[in-house]
DNA sequence: GTCTATAGCGCGATAGAC
DNA sequence: GTCTATCGCGCTATAGAC
């Protein structure tokens, strides 16, 4: 069995839907009808269109900020503590790709759950930049402008979900690695 | 006057509205609202909410595709060429920030000009690729994964309509610059 | 747990008065 | 060029049979 419980399996298939074209323009008649079944059977397992979204979104953006607050309590200096983000980028998009289009492109329709979603990502971004800081002030990093540093690495591990699908037969370890390397030490010879 | 025609002011009022809630989730009554007038009016003017659509998404993919024929015709060398690049994506996406949100996330919902789009983006990929594997190959650029070159690279420059609406007093040139150090030469010190 | 039927509403778009 | 009125349809969600 694929699934562990029905609500599950609407849960995945609306997640894959909802990369594809967003969750407006997702019906729950799209849904069903990628699982077999007529829209209202939906109902018997969940309460609302709304509460697909939020699962999804809320679930991830928990992971998120949980892995980071182990980040940033660890010992490791600051490179290895962006080494860990870049990492932790990587294994939750290859785990749930789909999911993490509709974290960056449908949080705007979450409802109840918007506040929250909002404070995980601020909190984030919080700890995001405090490490890029400590990285300069510690002379780990260049003096550069800090903002562009967070804006380029963050908008890069945020795009990962349009990647790493097409990459099948990706070797994650390696990956991570050359993606380390690149945003870290740049391109230039 | 702010806009030279109706038309005109009807799609830069969507576009701002696109973003906010992707093109989907606003209705032709909401873009009438904004405007003060009924949504039946917008329809002396434009054709239908689909036009809007490609109206802004077709003509920003067209000049990205245009400028990078400039670029990838000039004498320079491939990363002065990124350079350029860099410059091309903050100075089209600083005049037009809102409608970069509907480049990059509402396109599939185009449908006369979707084929078109797909070839123009192809067309643009193409080009980077092109210059950044001549970059390795002339020793201008480290010998590592092209394709994680490229990823990062166009996802950061992607992503720039997040980010430059929020600073408004930026001067561009600056942060033009700083944003090559950082895609180009890394954080590393 | 899935079905048919449908309530209640909002959608894009059109007709025609002014 | 904007309005009111409305068409025809699709939406989320519910009721109740099986």
């Amino acid at each position: 069995m694929k699934y562990k419980t029905r609500k599950e399996e609407i849960i995945q298939t609306s997640t894959i839907l909802f990369k594809q074209r967003g969750f407006s323009a997702v019906t729950m008649r799209d849904i069903a009808k990628a699982m077999g079944i007529k829209a209202a059977s939906l109902y018997n397992h969940i309460n609302s269109k709304q509460e697909i979204l939020s699962d999804i979104i809320i679930s991830l953006a928990e992971q998120f900020t949980q892995q980071m607050k182990v980040i940033k309590n660890s010992n490791e200096n600051n490179i290895d503590k962006l080494k860990q983000i870049v990492a932790l980028h990587v294994d939750i998009t290859s785990n749930n790709p789909y999911g993490m289009a509709s974290l960056n492109n449908d949080w705007m329709h979450l409802e109840n759950e918007l506040e929250y979603y909002l404070k995980l990502r601020k909190d984030y971004e919080n700890d995001f930049r405090i490490i890029i800081e400590k990285g300069i002030e510690d002379s780990e990093l260049v003096k550069g402008n800090s903002e562009v540093m967070i804006f380029s690495m963050l908008s890069t591990l945020r795009s990962l979900y349009i990647w790493l699908p097409k990459k099948e037969d990706l070797d994650i370890q390696k990956f991570t690695n050359e993606l380390s390397l690149v945003l870290i030490n740049g391109i230039n010879k």
